[in-house]
DNA sequence: GTTAAATATGATATTGATAATCATTATCTA
DNA sequence: TAGATAATGATTATCAATATCATATTTAAC
């Protein structure tokens, strides 16, 4: 299934419809790889149609979240960012708290524990946030020359 | 050494002032256990102190997490929030996508298991924050007996 | 203790992100 | 194609957080 499908199944099962401004912050989305905020959205959105509002960014993006096709990286700060998640590995993020660069990443020990902390405190598992913060290997060595 | 020595040592060290309108806002928020919005800490403060001022509590609460008082714990939605990060051992959070129940926990197999993806990709480790998402067991009964 | 320099305070205004409102327009179903 | 329904986009509102600034407090030097 397409990502488009995926979108229309999801609204369409609920009521809702498809229409061409949705489309188009769709196709913005996922031209754009990972860590967009809305606002980063809207322009890009508006380079297909500048026609687009604000406001439909926003109920959009919420949407493809809601139908599994964006997922919201936890915020360092400032705007919510948005990463996709269809057809993407679910992954954590490794941050460097110098240069804000992200290293993607997934491990397998680290899902095993965690479910088995689920289990232990009798949850269902419904999906987490990590990201892991530090200094990375260019920063330290930038910093040590000082 | 006490809470409000750490804090006095920190502001020292950067040419900065003890001052009683920052005693009232760590008092109170020691006094809460975790998890505190700034106009929750605001109310406190001023349980304490009627004559505190938004601003100074919001400058005050991340003077504690410069400190290594407060930390922030990782927002679900709304106000950001801050937990206590001294003599707290450090702890992750499991909490409920449902009725938002909070449980701590730590995990040794899922912090080693974080040790070495930082080894792997030659990060210094500075922290992390993780947040698994879950059912809890008396939602789950609740949602089943629908 | 008094004083001068520096910093902090609190009232207020401002920003910035997100959500709500609402008249108009587009979409879907029959 | 028509009618019911939902979506759009411009605007306004909300809310957390920050900036501003005149006044007050603290600290260190005397």
């Amino acid at each position: 299934m397409s990502e488009r499908e995926v979108l229309e199944v999801y609204l369409r099962e609920r009521g809702q419809k498809m229409t061409s401004p949705r489309e188009t912050v769709l196709d913005a989305f996922l031209k754009l790889e990972r860590h967009v905020t809305a606002e980063e959205l809207l322009a890009a959105a508006r380079r297909i149609d500048p026609g687009i509002g604000q406001a439909t960014v926003f109920r959009t993006i919420k949407l493809l979240a809601e139908a599994g096709l964006a997922r919201e990286a936890c915020p360092d700060d400032g705007a919510r960012r948005f990463e996709h998640a269809y057809r993407h590995e679910h992954h954590d993020h490794l941050v460097c708290v110098e240069c804000g660069a992200v290293v993607e990443f997934k491990d397998e020990a680290i899902e095993r524990a965690q479910q088995a902390v689920y289990r232990r405190h009798g949850y269902a598992p419904s999906g987490h946030r990590m990201e892991l913060l530090g200094l990375c290997p260019d920063c330290a060595k930038a910093s040590k020359r000082k």
